[in-house]
DNA sequence: GTAACTATGTAATAATATAACAATAAAATT
DNA sequence: AATTTTATTGTTATATTATTACATAGTTAC
């Protein structure tokens, strides 16, 4: 279910902790002031452990937005099947777990016959409460 | 059936050719090196031509790659809904035009009943020739 | 203990994208 | 036709995002 925590390095740990502390998606610049004051100092630092945490699912990254945010989809075991919804006006983020659309595009296949295990998927909008 | 191309200006023009004649999708930096024998000299002129064939729906960005592809999708009148393969070995990029697909995305709602008419999908593998 | 591997620290730089402002050109209004 | 407005262009500088390269330290396997 939930992924195991203890294999990750202490950068990695500094890194995810202050991704998932915060409700929206995070710039890479914006986790590297976070985190100096813990020692992070410079970049690779920081984008190593992100590509670390995106490696194993434990965040994912809004490829239209260059940022990161952390996985919160119990369902989501792949880090391979992504899905979100963002609005254009207040740049909210949510991850979308529907069983039923990830069946969908996993079982999707192209004119040649190909199929994909692996996408990413970003819907936009404007939500509620900027409605 | 295809956008007019009349009311383009000229730096637009010339963007878009230099893209319509890559088969892959192309960096804007590599687009401004191309067109620099044209007169574009400087970044803001040709991400200013991008921006506005991205609106038009002449051209997409691939969000991955931070490339950008000409729209060869006839039933792409949307530039609202764009669904793409990627090969992660050769970087072959194919625009996916599938009305099934594009449908089931359109009327796709989340949990709290929302719809979006925008969205963009990227699926990743690896394609035949790389197999 | 040594080799191999993994993770870290650090400096420099590459790649991608925008801000700001001045100058032109085209279109709409009078 | 002259005026106003809007869209486009040119230019410099700078901001933002990401990687290369290399030195060092810690961990694991043998
Ligand atoms: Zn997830
Ligand atoms: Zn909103
Ligand atoms: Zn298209
Ligand atoms: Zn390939």
């Amino acid at each position: 279910m939930a992924q195991k925590q203890q294999n990750l390095s202490k950068n990695q740990k500094i890194v995810l902790d202050i991704i998932e502390k915060s409700v929206q998606p995070m710039k890479a610049y914006s986790i590297l002031f976070n985190v100096q004051k813990k020692g992070l100092k410079a970049p690779p630092q920081v984008y190593r452990a992100l590509d670390k945490l995106v490696e194993i699912g434990k965040i994912h990254k809004i490829e239209s937005r260059n940022a990161f945010i952390a996985c919160r989809n119990s369902a989501c075991t792949i880090a391979n099947a992504t899905a979100f919804s963002i609005c254009e006006s207040c740049e909210d983020v949510k991850e979308i777990s529907s069983s039923k659309l990830s069946k969908y595009l996993s079982n999707f296949q192209d004119k040649e016959g190909m199929k994909y295990n692996k996408y990413n998927l970003e819907f936009f909008g404007i939500c509620k409460k900027c409605k």
